[in-house]
RNA sequence: GGUCCCAUCGUCUAUCGGUUAGGACAUCACGCUUUCAAUGUGAGAAGCCGGGUUCGACUCCCGGUGGGACCGCCA
């Protein structure tokens, strides 16, 4: 099983959409698992809707995810993508092949007028008055046109003659056989003219061209695959094997789209997800390794990957799952490298600007440290800055936070004091060892709540937090100090 | 409306005729604990319905119901 040939063929009509990435990881784990090449193709014939910035974004996204092409045009020491409006002189050929056969012609229908409306849009889009003119019959009305009006006005389209009566068959390996009845296809467009071709073309003459053992996409492509089926055959080219992969769906059940929030592999990436996570996560959406795993490398996906574990019904993307996986893979990491990408996250939320509280660190120590202390906590990336701010500026107070269960004000203050006391013996530099013994020592078989909640808030500010000798460790004692009188004095001023 | 696809816990899934229907996320409870996490233990939670085939169906077949996709001179 070699000579295996795949490919992920996006319009560049938007940023890289996760249902695309997930095709396109299905094709890569496919053409790595067995030895293959995967390759990337941009379908940019649309001219109107391509754009090269979203090109870049499809590209970049692949990259982010460890998807890359193994073949392709040379771009930035790596293989860049194929690009269809390179290609026109093939396309060209190939239509011109069809219209010389008499397997296509030239239709002069206004645009949209063989898209008719209910109910007649019941009936198939044949195309009875012009699919049976002879080839130069055809040819001297789209002169006439040009002449007239031309070239390339929309004056005409080039479709494929469908041919009547035939059932189209064609295996899935997903779902077995799939049959398709060629009276309910129309003769569908599939060039403006010979040099602009149309999308069904396009594909079947690049599959051909790439030698593509292997279409691997989503299922909404499967009424498109009897009239690829056709085009092929058109060719005299043996089709390709299909695989139609279940589609990713919103909590409400239908295919996910802009509706359901975050949809683009950038999205994903500027809220903090690792994108070790995010490739896991995919796979595991509508396959599954055979076994209990949940948690696999890349390797291990490529491994256990088959088109035979490929489920066949839609999946929910579950969003709660994806953050469960990120967290795995957070704390996985080593903490210099999470800190290094946390980092990015940090500047965003504007603490960098604030200095740190304490010299016996440098700030890149200083916040590896902060993470470390949020590395167990942490679902995403960006939820960094609002947790660790305290860090960076000196907390406000609550008041109703400070007391520790039903504790009265002048409890509070007096448990304050306490903690003021014992920090007052600690050195600057002191290790978090050292304090918590200290403190354990001092409360001694006392309730450590009523003297460790306040002082947790005192120094955080917050509901939830590490704890404070973590916290204390990190930012010193003179800076815990100050923080112990603001909390005292935020309690006393009404 | 037509064509096509699909159908196991709330969600992702295992089971390829015989299981107390398993795992994971989420939920809840308990343990650890100053809070929040992490972590440990445990609990609740599923075969859409109706026919067949069979000694025996979640599993095979048919029908229904439900959900979805697609019906462009977009891809």
């Amino acid at each position: 099983m070699s000579n295996i040939r795949v490919r992920i063929a996006p319009s560049p009509t938007g940023n890289l959409h996760v249902g695309t990435a997930r095709a396109a990881l299905f094709n890569y784990l496919f053409a790595k698992h067995h030895g293959g090449t995967f390759i990337l193709r941009i379908e940019d014939t649309d001219l109107e809707r391509s754009d090269k910035k979203y090109e870049q974004n499809i590209f970049e996204g692949l990259q982010w995810l460890g998807i890359d092409p193994d073949e392709g045009p040379e771009q930035g020491g790596l293989y860049g993508p194929y690009r269809q409006t390179e290609r026109t002189a093939k396309y060209e050929e190939y239509i011109q092949r069809l219209l010389d056969a008499g397997k296509a012609f030239y239709c002069f229908h206004g645009e949209g007028e063989m898209r008719e409306t209910q109910p007649a849009a019941y009936a198939p889009h044949r195309c009875d008055e012009y699919r049976n003119l002879t080839h130069d019959e055809g040819q001297a009305i789209k002169e006439a046109k040009d002449k007239e009006y031309g070239k390339n006005t929309g004056q005409y389209v080039i479709r494929f003659k469908t041919p009547i009566g035939e059932k189209i068959m064609f295996t899935d390996m997903v779902r077995e056989e799939l049959s398709f009845d060629s009276n309910l296809l129309g003769d569908f467009a599939i060039a403006k003219d010979t040099t602009i071709p149309l999308y069904h073309l396009a594909v079947v003459v690049d599959d051909i061209e790439m030698k593509i053992s292997h279409v691997i996409r989503g299922e909404d492509h499967i009424p498109n695959t009897p009239k690829h089926v056709l085009l092929f055959r058109a060719f005299g080219v043996e089709p390709p094997h299909f695989a139609h992969l279940p589609l990713i769906l919103g909590p409400d059940r239908s295919k996910l789209s802009k509706r359901h929030g975050a949809m683009s592999v950038t999205d994903y990436r500027e809220q903090g997800y690792l994108p070790e996570a995010l490739f896991n996560f995919l796979a595991l959406l509508g396959w599954n390794p055979g076994d209990d795993r949940e948690i696999l490398t890349k390797d291990e996906l490529i491994a256990a990957f088959s088109l035979e574990k490929v489920q066949k019904s839609g999946a929910i993307f579950d969003f709660q799952k994806l953050d469960w996986m990120n967290g795995e893979y957070i704390r996985r990491k080593p903490l210099s490298e999470l800190a290094e990408l946390a980092t990015p996250f940090l500047e965003k939320s504007g603490l960098l600007q604030f200095s740190i509280f304490n010299f016996q660190f440098s700030k890149k120590e200083y916040i590896e440290r902060i993470i470390a202390l949020e590395q167990s906590r942490l679902k995403k990336l960006s939820e960094i800055g609002e947790r660790v701010e305290y860090f960076f500026k000196p907390p406000v107070y609550a008041k109703e936070l400070l007391h520790w269960k039903n504790m009265g004000d002048a409890e509070l203050l007096a448990s304050l004091e306490r903690a003021e006391k014992i920090i007052g013996e600690l050195e600057q530099d002191s290790s978090r060892e050292v304090i918590e013994k200290t403190f354990l020592d001092a409360i001694g078989e006392g309730d450590k709540g009523s003297l460790l909640w306040p002082l947790r808030v005192a120094l955080s500010g917050k509901k939830a937090s590490p704890g404070p000798f973590e916290i204390m460790a990190i930012l010193g004692i003179e800076e815990s100090l100050k923080r112990i009188k603001a909390a005292q004095a935020a309690l006393t001023v009404d």
